[in-house]
RNA sequence: GCCCCGGUCGUUCAGCCUGGUCUAGGAUGCGGGCCUGUCGAGCCCGAGACCCGGGUUCGAAUCCCGGCCGGGGCGCCA
């Protein structure tokens, strides 16, 4: 039953609206009990002197039988001119019932109309053949009333939850770390101007430097927030727009932090299993530890299935996707070449050519990066310029450097790709309730 | 940015290759009607579409060109 709101302050006259339980509540078990049930009408089915009414709401469908012989004149008016979507809400008592399919139905006593509804520009019912992606997501917040839909971000939901948890669990504080920022001279990713009082600042790509800091003294952080990125890629899992999971600790290395990611992903996967098995995705809740190649295992690997990569050189999409085809599980690929990752990752004592990082990939998708980071101030700015950055343009970000840095590792990792993997959905904008891409903003 | 593919009732699928028989078909949705147990409800009636521009032709939904929009693959992505 739905928690009871504050019964004092309730107005009378909405007291028909504030629904006591969900549609997925009403079982046979409540036989007789009288209850309110606010929602949409999923369906009707008109049978002459007995109208069926499946009344949805965001856990469930449960079906009312309107009886022209039970009901007065005013309620009978009301439900035969009900529609598609119409918003309504019932108060009535529950009947277990031999005939009805999930053997409870619920006999209205009022049945009171809150909003009309038009008829829907797209199929939410699953009538047709599903509608394509791109007017689905011009009619956003119609297609999300689908059930596949309400359940899905249900499980992202969830998989926050489980993240938090997870993290909260090891010791991590969240924070929140600016948005519009000063710098473009990160290199890297295009990032979107936008107008600050008289300056141009930027929307953050990324809060890597932010987090990096906050080492120095909140220890162990993480942030899920949305990153920006101005680049004009056009694919199935690239958005401008996405939410990252970012997490940094001091006191430790890449291995401690590939650790952590791995509670991460397999608490996020035993979060959903039972959500998506709902819309007929059986998800397997991968096991601990996640293989781990090198990269250079991973060269030689891809070597044999005919794919040449030049050592330096990314591993394309098509190598990853014949990885995790050859793997068959979540794998980590680890020490990249160090020219290959960013300025702030640590090269290896004694092979500074590759790297203490790491990748995860799951499906052949990119799901997460991470490395330990340099914390040596003189080596930062080594491996700035190595790579054609001034460090003096990072001078905000290297004072802490001089000021008590730590060592310490993180990673980011693509919530919506991580997602989109696990409910086995080819668009990343799947996932996403209003998705920026190149073309698209708007909705 | 490159390559390939597509645009038909509100939605979805056919028709296009092989131009006329298309007054453009089916399903679903929508409007109306019948039915007291529907649950993929059923039956009857009705309204509803060839992306835009140009060309070829006696004739274009169909062939050609351009535009716009969309899909897929790749690239880009500290």
């Amino acid at each position: 039953m739905l928690k009871d709101l504050n019964t004092r302050t309730r107005p009378l006259n909405v007291a028909i609206y504030r629904k006591t339980h969900w549609a997925s509540e009403i079982k046979p078990e409540l036989d007789g009990k009288e209850v309110t049930l606010s929602g949409w009408v999923w369906e009707i089915r008109d049978v002459g002197r007995i109208k069926f009414i499946m009344l949805r709401d965001r856990e469930g469908i449960v079906q009312v039988t309107v009886k022209r012989s039970l009901v007065n004149d005013e309620t009978w008016d009301t439900v035969s001119r009900l529609s598609k979507e119409d918003v309504v809400s019932v108060r009535g008592i529950v009947r277990a019932s031999k005939v009805a399919k999930a053997g409870v139905e619920v006999e209205p006593i009022e049945v009171k109309l809150l909003n009309k509804a038009n008829p829907l520009p797209i199929d939410i019912w699953g009538n047709v053949d599903e509608t394509i992606l791109d007017l689905r997501l011009r009619y956003r917040t119609v297609d999300l009333k689908r059930r596949s839909n309400v359940v899905l971000f249900k499980a992202l939901s969830e998989v926050v939850k489980a993240m938090r948890t997870t993290l909260y669990g090891y010791g991590f504080i969240e924070v929140f770390t600016p948005k519009i920022i000063a710098t473009s001279t990160e290199g890297g990713a295009e990032l979107f101007p936008v107008q600050y009082f008289e300056r141009t600042a930027y929307l953050a790509q990324s809060p890597q430097l932010y987090k990096e800091e906050l080492t120095a003294s909140l220890e162990r952080v993480f942030e899920i927030g949305p990153a920006y990125r101005a680049e004009k890629h056009d694919t199935t899992y690239h958005v401008n727009e996405f939410i990252s999971v970012d997490v940094e600790a001091a006191f430790m290395n890449y291995r401690d932090v590939m650790g952590i990611l791995e509670d991460v992903v397999v608490e996020s996967y035993k979060a959903v299993v039972g959500l998506l098995s709902q819309i007929g995705r059986e998800v397997r809740v991968p096991s601990k530890p996640f293989k781990v190649i090198t990269y250079d295992d991973a060269l030689s690997m891809l070597d044999k299935e005919g794919i040449k990569i030049k050592w330096g050189d990314d591993v394309p999409k098509e190598g990853l996707e014949t990885l995790s085809r050859l793997i068959g599980e979540p794998f980590f690929i680890i020490h990249f070449p160090t020219m290959l990752r960013a300025f702030y990752t640590k090269p290896i004592e004694g092979d500074e050519s590759r790297s203490e990082s790491f990748d995860l990939i799951i499906d052949g998708m990119e799901v997460t990066s991470g490395s330990t980071r340099i914390h040596d101030r003189s080596e930062l700015e080594k491996a700035m310029r190595a790579r054609g950055l001034n460090p003096d343009n990072f001078s905000a970000h290297l004072e802490i450097y001089s000021w008590g840095m730590p060592p310490h590792a993180g990673w980011g990792l693509g919530l919506y790709r991580l997602m989109m993997v696990m409910a086995g959905v080819k668009n990343i904008r799947e996932v996403i309730l209003f998705p920026r891409d190149r073309y698209r903003l708007m909705p």
